[in-house]
Parts: structure tokens; sequence; C-alpha cells
DNA sequence: AAGTTAAATGCAAACGATTTGCAATTGCTA
DNA sequence: TAGCAATTGCAAATCGTTTGCATTTAACTT
């Protein structure tokens, strides 16, 4: 059964592919008005299920909502609150984990500091 | 200006520290039923302010706060949704990262997989 | 191309986690 | 031990997110 292809459904999904970094259902709903923020809300949900795009847990706020347009990690700076993207290969970090009786699917890095200021999104 | 210390303050802390995983503020909250839940929450900020815990964002649902017994990372079950602890060199994972322009003061890897059904807690 | 049906949407309201206002209580210091 | 600022509890507000239900719509059938 695959999903119903709605107008709405698809611009939400334009919004985070066109969008280089995380965005909050309030963000999509402040850029789509005309969608009610509860539409957004199931269709971010539908898209996670779907794997199309990932949602990310960095803070206590709102839930960010991110379009994989290639694998990345994040690295958030304590002073300006931003967030940019780095990678790293994930094979290379699994063999630096101590880990046992565990098998790895998906692995998030998340680094906290700062940038220096240039605000570049890396 | 030292933190007062408080007899009910104290209480948070000790379950925290004996502890050894995570705990929400209404886990905490059952096993100390004597102190409300509101100030279950200012306590937390304040130990999460002072680095005394750590507070750390796993999925949606309640927060997690936890003793830093020793530096570790998380392993998030998808199976039993059990959250197992693992270590790694930081130092290591510094160097495979791709970053620049960031100065990195904390590292938060998070795994998420299924573990063996043996529900060790690493 | 119109009819049918299950899925998608909007609105209002519920919900759970967390925060805030304020009065009462308590720990520290003089 | 008196005094004051910090801490606590209670009630209520707030914020993000979810749910119930009636209406609309996409996709399939004829």
């Amino acid at each position: 059964m695959p999903i119903k292809l709605t107008a709405k459904r698809h611009k939400i999904l334009e919004v985070l592919k066109q969008h280089h970094g995380t965005l909050s259902a309030s963000d999509i709903n402040n850029k789509l008005p005309e969608i009610d923020l509860v539409t957004i809300y199931r269709n971010l949900d539908l898209f996670v299920k779907e794997k199309m795009i990932k949602k990310i847990n960095l803070g206590t706020e709102e839930a960010q909502y991110e379009y994989q347009h290639e694998p990345h990690h994040h690295a958030v700076c304590t002073d300006c609150n931003k967030v940019h993207h780095f990678t790293a290969s994930d094979e290379k970090i699994k063999k630096l984990l101590e880990i046992e009786n565990f098998k790895v699917d998906e692995i998030e890095v998340t680094v906290r500091g700062v940038c220096n200021k240039r605000h570049t999104s890396l």
C-alpha cells in the first residue's frame, strides 16, 4: 500500500528538501501557513517511518526534522546555538566502540562546542 | 555563591548516584514521593547546570538524567527499548571527525540497533 | 468521466512533560 | 537566634505533540 501523493504532502517534503539543515514542525508551518500544523506533524511522522527524512533530538525544545541529502552528523555551538554539519566514517567509528552483544544499525554523533563565529554551515 | 545543601537536594542526587542508568524526573518522583515533582525538575536543572549530572536526549519521551559515574555513550535497542552503555575513546573519535572551524568540547555518540535479547546492562 | 472507498485533512480539544507565580518554609550567616 | 535569601509545594499556565471526529480528497472501479 503506497502512500497517497497529496499536494500538501509534496509541499512539506519539498520544504525539507530545499532547506539544508534542520526544521521543526512549526518552522515548516511558518513556511506553509496554509497547511495545518497537525497535518504537518502527521506527515513528518509518516516521512520518518518511511525513512524519507530523519528526526533528530538535539535538545529539549521542539523536535527537529531534516531531509537526508547525504549522511552527516551534528555539531551544536553552545555559543551561537547554530547546528553545523560534519561527516565521519561510520565504519571507522564502529571499530572504536567497545560495544558487545549489540548489532549496530545506526550511529549518531553529536558534538557540542564552539564554532569560530564565522557561522559557516559546514 | 555555593548552592544550598538541602536534605531533598541530597536525596535526589543520591538516587541518581545509586542508580546506574538513566532516570526521568517522574522516575525519581516515584522513588521519592515526598518530594514534589516541581522541586525535582528544578533541582535536576540545577545539577545539570553545575555539571553534576547529565541530561540526555534519546527519544521524544521524557528527558533522561544520569549521574556520570564514568564517561560513556548510549546504545538504544530498537527492539526492547533498553538503554545500554558502552565506552569509546573520545580522542580517537575526534580524530575521525571531518570537522573544521569548531572547538569540540563534548562528544556524544548514540547508537541504535538490537541487543541480543540478554538484556545485559553493559 | 462519474461513483466508491479508504486515506488525508482541519478543527477543537485532550494530553503529557515541563515551567512559572506566589505564598510558606527552610538553610545559612551575622 | 534573628533575618534574609534561597528553596519548596501547590495550582495553574505553557509548550509541543497527539487524538477524535466530521469533511474532503486521491486513486481505483465501472
